[in-house]
RNA sequence: GCGACUGUGGUGAAGUUGGUUAACACACUGGAUUGUGGCUCCAGCAUUUCGUGGGUUCGAGUCCCAUCAGUCGCCCCA
């Protein structure tokens, strides 16, 4: 009998948790810059948190894990903002302090999809919410927030795509408009797009099945459907992208696959061609109405989350590799009965601040040179029997090649000045 | 959820129309060399075993079925 890792999940080795760490500090160093903070919700949450009704999304309705206890449904979160906003809600946050409140939050969500690359079962996104206050400035910011992790993890094949979906009054006229262009050519689309023409006429115009059907590029236009103030936010958006020297490009088929968007929607994709079916990076957009569904006031939000499964694999493809080693800087071996010594020796010199590896086995010489040339150590010490006797053991300087006796009182002094050079 | 391809030691992999002993290389362990290695040489290293479970056959890593997992496309989405 053997045991695997769940389809879809996977277990993050030594030699890859190097990585994570950093790529997280780095988000959170971006994160403090901007002065969003940290907020940490369970990873499960009861049922009705995620399944909102008229919800359409595959995600909500076929992908989530969820599970009974007792009398009750919780349900694995399938991704971040509900939970952010039911907490936001819960704790009343629009009364504590000043709006927008901007959070942030990294951590595993869960989907139960159809694995392939960059889409697992359990999954780490890191995203924002910025909650309370409705600019088309806020709008920005988030973008460049996002654009700038993506920058600092030497990603540079990237494109901004960006729409909007209006306020309500435009959305629903348009939703109606193209319920009605739709309806008499029913029979030329795709029996997803049946589905999608009662739920949520919008999601038919980026179906990929129907990309070729004339019928979709003849369409309704959303941005005839605009109403002056939808049409101005999503202008003023726009300019400060400008002034912020973000490029993007307009895609009015834009529309995202989680319902409660309204006004401005995004999605930042890699450019790169090998990145495959998976190629969104981060994707967000303003929700008008979510605070509200929780029980709170009526107050707008923002937020996009990143995958960083994606993030990560996308980054090493264009060469990013963390700065932080893991790697020994002195490597104690000890040569005949010397006892605890070496590790006291060792113990000693971690105490002040030195990565040490000691060798704890009984092994001859050649095996623990072998193990110090693995640790990549640049001092190695050898802890003689002999040498012990008049207080003393020797130090080799890997990168000279060179070898010294040395007093054990001058050992970290001498070892600290190795390092140094 | 649908379709296609793949699955042989720690790693990269060979494996002919099913035919008896699963090649080769790297890595690893030990020795030559019981206190100064990194070169070289020798030895060991899948031992009912080829993702798992059945089946066909005198005989299966090779064929069939099922199943699990990965990858790619669709769907979906980060």
């Amino acid at each position: 009998m053997s045991y695997q890792t769940p389809r879809g999940t996977y277990d993050i080795m030594p030699e890859d948790t190097g990585k994570w760490l950093e790529m997280e500090q780095l988000i959170r160093d971006v994160c403090r810059l901007y002065r969003y903070r940290e907020i940490r919700t369970p990873i499960f949450e009861d049922t009705s948190v995620f399944k909102r009704e008229n919800d359409s999304s595959d995600m909500v309705n076929k992908e989530m894990y969820t599970f009974a206890m007792g009398d009750e449904s919780y349900t694995l979160r399938p991704e971040g903002t509900a939970g952010v906003i039911r907490s936001f809600d819960q704790h009343k946050l629009y009364g504590a302090s000043e709006l927008p409140s901007r959070l942030y939050y990294l951590g595993p969500m869960f989907r139960h999809e159809r694995p392939q690359k960059g889409r697992q079962r359990q999954f780490t996104q890191f995203g924002i919410e910025s909650i309370g206050a409705k600019s088309p400035e806020i709008d920005a910011e988030a973008i460049a927030l996002g654009i700038e992790i993506v920058r600092r993890m030497g990603i540079s094949s990237v494109k901004v795509c960006i729409n909007t979906l209006g306020d309500d009054a435009s959305r629903q006229a348009y939703r109606e408009a193209l319920k009605a262009y739709f309806t008499p050519h029913i029979s030329s689309l795709c029996p997803d797009c049946h589905r999608r023409l009662e739920q949520n006429p919008l999601r038919i115009l980026d179906c990929k099945a129907d990309a070729q059907n004339p019928i979709l590029h003849e369409a309704p236009r959303l941005s005839d459907y605009l109403n002056e103030e939808s049409r101005t936010y999503f202008q003023k958006v726009l300019d400060t992208l400008d002034a912020l020297g973000i490029p993007y490009e307009i895609d009015d088929r834009l529309v995202r696959g989680l319902d409660y968007y309204t006004h401005t929607v995004f999605e930042v994709k890699s450019t790169r061609p090998d990145s495959g079916a998976q190629a969104t990076i981060f994707a967000g957009g303003r929700y008008d109405h979510l605070v509200e569904y929780f029980g709170g006031p009526e107050l707008s939000g923002m937020g996009f989350a990143i995958g960083l499964e994606r993030l990560i694999s996308l980054a090493q493809d264009e060469g990013w590799t963390p700065k932080e080693s893991s790697d020994a800087e002195v490597y104690v071996m000890s040569v005949g009965d010397t006892g605890t010594k070496p590790l006291e020796i060792g113990t000693q010199l971690r105490n002040e601040g030195i990565v040490a590896d000691v060798n704890l086995l009984p092994r001859s010489m050649k095996a623990q040179f072998k193990s110090a040339d693995r640790s990549n150590a640049r001092v190695i010490i050898i802890v003689g029997e002999e040498e012990l006797k008049t207080g003393a053991v020797n130090v080799k300087d890997k990168t000279t090649n060179t070898q010294t006796t040395v007093a054990l009182e001058q050992l970290s002094e001498t070892v600290k000045e190795i390092l140094k050079k």
